[in-house]
DNA sequence: TATTGTTATACTCTATAACTATA
DNA sequence: TATAGTTATAGAGTATAACAATA
């Protein structure tokens, strides 16, 4: 479900717009969306990349560390962390101490194309942090629409942006 | 990905959380489950719940008129609305003058349901509320945490509460 | 016996293409 | 030819149970 949710061809929907949690959900599906069509680019979800830019801040973090920290199923972080190793972005081997763990580092693949991702969520946060400053009445409504609407302007291109564009529902990590 | 994003084992976690977008979401998250929960109770999502509630305030909508306005695609759409009718909740006809068209109605069985699940909905609303009033400095940030906070403390048990407790993986619409 | 990570499985959401039936 | 809704399919997220290897 989504959307700036304002008018929708005379259909009410105030029950949804009325509700706090539902402005935080829309403005949280359009950041997604957002951050998702530039991650799409370096064959990324904003997910992956975070877990990818979390692994950076922590060289060598073990497998079930990482899945408590993102309160992710360690299952499920399995899954991601082969896909990342597969596309040759993460580096998995076992501790030498306890050779349960396993232990987590990036590739300098990884670091490059993580370098560039993390451009777009530095541009999306400077985005989100510049339509703040003003209040209202409805203070927390009027800044989740405003944010929402800090994603619609045009942005500048960088280097990120440039990387390549639209690739055409290739299957993101 | 998720959390109160705070304290996790020595885990540096700053690139997330010095991200608002990561506060917004987070804080989505952390409502979804909440309501997540006690939609379960009645078999359905929150998903599910909110297209319940905006069929009810507007019946024989139709079927892309509604998918349109909540930005759910038609075939997915589609399967939603299969699940709903197959609960007995939903209703599904085509329209009288144009054939192609199918309009849509909640069931006197959905009514009841919706009437009991949108209690949560306003519970929650109403402790996300609560938690607005003094913002501080870091003004979103603050407010985002405060809401996230606001979901955790014991809730008074009410009519839907106390419904059915924790269904057991109960595949949920 | 407990912990770590894996496999297997299942359900949901999402997205696109192609199909049917109406208009 | 265009529109409304459906079917089919595939990828990703999430959840649990059961397993192997190790401690």
């Amino acid at each position: 479900m989504a959307g700036p949710a304002k008018k929708s061809g005379g259909l009410d929907l105030s029950v949804l717009q009325d509700r706090i949690g539902f402005r935080v959900h829309m403005l949280d599906l359009h950041m997604m969306r957002w951050l998702g069509e530039r991650c799409a680019r370096h064959g990324l979800t904003p997910a992956s990349a975070s877990v990818l830019m979390v692994i950076r801040s922590n060289p060598g973090v073990r497998h079930g560390e990482l899945a408590d920290a993102l309160l992710i199923r360690r299952p499920n972080m399995t899954k991601l962390m082969r896909r990342l190793e597969t596309r040759g972005l993460l580096c998995r081997k076992g501790s030498p101490g306890d050779k349960r763990r396993v232990v987590l580092a990036l590739t300098p693949e990884g670091e490059k194309v993580i370098a560039e991702v993390g451009g777009y969520f530095r541009m999306q946060d400077d985005l989100l942090q510049k339509a703040l400053p003003g209040a209202g009445d409805d203070a927390l409504t009027t800044l989740m629409d405003s944010m929402h609407g800090a994603l619609d302007a045009p942005e500048p291109e960088t280097s990120a942006a440039t990387a390549s564009r639209k690739p055409r529902r290739k299957a993101a990590i």
